[in-house]
Order: C-alpha cells, then structure tokens, then sequence
DNA sequence: CGCTGTGAAAACCTTCACAGCC
DNA sequence: GGCTGTGAAGGTTTTCACAGCG
C-alpha cells in the first residue's frame, strides 16, 4: 500500500514502450548466443546483428532501462542480459499451467524452450478422460475441475490455453478467476479478459494467411 | 516488364499498409463467425466489435481495398467476407509443406485449422528414421532428402519450419532454394532469408516473457 | 437519420546524426 | 578513434470528427 522511498536516480521509471518490450526477448536471446559463444563485450552492432534489428533501434530501446554501456567499448554482455531479463522479470522463475493436452498442448509441454527461457511447466490439465491421468512429461494430468485449486496451490501466474476454440472463452474465464494475470492463447477467437490481465494469441491460420498475402502479390503485384 | 493498361479506376492500387494486412485475417474470421451467425449485413460496429478492434480501425482498413459497404446500412457480410480472403490470396487455396514431425511438427499436421483457413497441408517431411514413412494425418512423412522434389512435384508455396533451432537455418536456406515464397518458423533464432521471400517467426518463449514483463510489473510497478 | 469513407490531428515508432564520454 | 546515449526529423499507425450518401 504504502509507496515510501522514490529514489528517482538513474532510471527515472521511462514508460518503456510497448514495441520496446516486445523487442526485448529477442535481445535476451541474442545475448545469451553471444555469451555461449564466449563473447564478454559486444558493440550495439554485435547484439543488433544477433538480434537481427538496426543498431540505432537497439541503442534507443536499451536507453529506456537506463544507460549500461560503455562509451568507446560496448556493453558487458552478462550484465545487460541480467538488466534485460530483469526488466522481463524472469530472473524468478514464473510458473505456467498449460490448458487442454491435446497434440499442440502435449508438444507444449514437452517444449524444452519452457525452461530456457525462464518458465516451469508446473500443471497440466485437461477434460478427456483418456488423458486425465496420463503422465506428460513428468507431470500427471490432472482434470479441468480442479483447475482452480491448481493454479491456487502451483502458485502459476501464467496459463498455456490449448484447447477448441468452443471452449476457449470459458477456459479464459476461469483461468483469469483462478489468479492467472498472463494468458497465452493459441486458439483463433477474440478472448475478453477483465482489465489487468494480459492477453496474447498465437493464431498459425492467421500468420499463415499474412504469408499467403505476401506470396501472391508477389505473382499478381498488379490488382 | 510491359506494364500496360493500368486502369486506375476505383482502387488507385493503395499498397495496403503492413499493419492493415497484419489485421485482415482477423477480420476474415470474424465474418466468418458473423455469416456462421446467420448475419446478412453487418455495421462496421458490429464487424470490428467480432474483430475485437475499434470500428474506425476497421473502417479506415476497408477504405484501403475500396468501396464495399452501403451508407447508412453497413457491408454485406458474405461480400465483404470475398473480398478480403481475395485481397489476401487466399480464394486458390495454397499447398503447405511441414518440415518436421517431433511433437510440435504432429500437433500441425493435424490441424484442422490449415483446411478452415485456405490452406491444404500437402507434404510432411523428417530426418528421423523413426519417422519416415510413418503415416500423419493421412500423409507419409518422407526424408529430407527429397525436400526439393517434393516442394516442385507437389506446387508448394509455403513452408512451416518445425524443427531445432540448430537445424533451422540450414532447412529454411532448403526450402527457399526448392522454390517457396512464404516461410514460417517455430524455432527461437534469427533467420536469413533473400530479398522477396517471406518470413515469419513465432516464438513462444518469447510470448511468455512478454507476458511475464507485464505481470510482474502489475506486482512491482515502481523499480 | 444512420452509417460509411476519409481528410486532418494526434500518438506512436523508427531512423538519423551527432554531442559526449571512454 | 570508437561507440554510446539521445534529441530531433521523418515515417507510420491510430483516432477523431465530419462531409456525403443512402
């Protein structure tokens, strides 16, 4: 409740924008190929390169978690990754609930990105009786019904919905009323969530059909 | 190289801007829905509210393919429903190419999505012995090798990479080779692609720390 | 009178270019 | 000299608000 100490330093809690925070994972990711290939300082145009944006676009994007670099050298990749994976908030590790098992929920769960990445899978859950039960992964499957006390008792911040896009909306809602403040979804729909909670959908129909716009412009450039 | 009677009638050819096209499948969907629904026309309030957009957006997005909609009544669902899918080429439905068949590579392939969406999935290919000639969704997955006579032989325009980000590269620098206009990755990393061909890249490790970012700033939005 | 189609305004994002520090 | 950090310029996208048509 109460805000005390404003220590208004170095950063002065810039907004970060939303297309900046989207860019971030890709320069974490970029930082820790340049740390595994045993590389300690990198030039904003190293990192840019590996994270396959401009050098300016990284600078200015970087400039908004305060400054970090150092001028005439670079930045130390290990710190800025910290700083980024800070600013991500995935130096604790969140924990994801993965909804519906289904072909795409199993190969969610046997993803091994999860943990890369700084997430544990740790509840899935389904409504079929064929796969409530089954181990996956090292987890059993646990049935819809106890979703909520799931979520409560796994502590998970965090739901993988998989599941008909039928079913999507009521999966979502309860969810959200479990405690869940970030939902992934991979159904096509529009979702509502209440305010306060984030909402991403991956949609394949939909990024394949933005490739097929592309593909025949390319034959028919004209109408 | 002629280019001869460019009718400039009642599209000036306007070059759809990229943020337009990103939202045209959703809007096809949400048509779909609405004609599904039994709606004959539909306002764009109506329209954009399905879409889970605003009804300017949608409006202003419209305007880029032409005149479609009546004043004072709204558009004629089915109509309009024609021609977005034509503006985005998906009227002739486009041949789809899987490469990879581990877990993810399966949970697409037996996607009903592809056939709702305009897409027919006409080969599936693997390197793993275990694999190849296993039957997935009514094809057989055949080996690498043949990639580059399958994509030929079978007319595909689209590639959907679903294999390690080690392997990622090398398959998309195969695919793109063999003739395929579109490509789209499931693996982490930065791909190269030549001038004109198209990429697109989901990363769900990166979804998720972009959902991370804004849950645990909902818990500490101060530093 | 209702709703589309669209200029104009506002917000947002990227790129440039250079001052400032190492 | 090299590279960061950042104002300022340029571009794109969204939102507003209303003229114009049915």
């Amino acid at each position: 409740m109460s805000a005390p100490v404003g220590r208004a330093r170095d950063a002065v809690a810039r907004p970060l924008p939303r297309a900046t925070v989207d860019r971030l994972p890709r320069y974490l990711r970029a930082l820790d190929e340049l740390e595994t290939r045993g590389i300690v300082t990198a030039s904003s145009m190293t990192v840019s390169a590996a994270a396959g944006v401009g050098s300016a676009q990284l600078r200015k994007d970087l400039s908004f978690l305060g400054s970090h670099g150092r001028r005439g050298v670079g930045y130390d990749v290990t710190h800025l990754r910290g700083r980024i994976a800070a600013a991500l908030g995935v130096t604790s590790r969140q924990r994801v609930v993965i909804v519906g098992i289904g072909n795409l929920g199993h190969a969610l769960a046997n993803y091994a990105g999860f943990g890369e990445r700084g997430f544990s899978v740790v509840g899935l859950v389904d409504v079929d009786p064929e796969v409530v039960g089954n181990r996956v992964s090292g987890l059993v499957v646990r049935h819809l019904d106890e979703l909520e006390r799931l979520v409560d008792e796994l502590g998970a911040t965090i739901a993988v919905l998989a599941v008909p896009a039928s079913a999507a909306q009521r999966v979502c809602d309860r969810v959200v009323a479990a405690g869940v403040g970030g939902v992934l979804s991979f159904s096509s729909g529009e979702l509502a969530v209440p305010r306060g909670v984030d909402l991403r959908t991956v949609d394949v129909g939909a990024e394949l059909q933005i490739l097929a716009f592309h593909g025949h412009r390319r034959q028919s450039p004209g109408a």
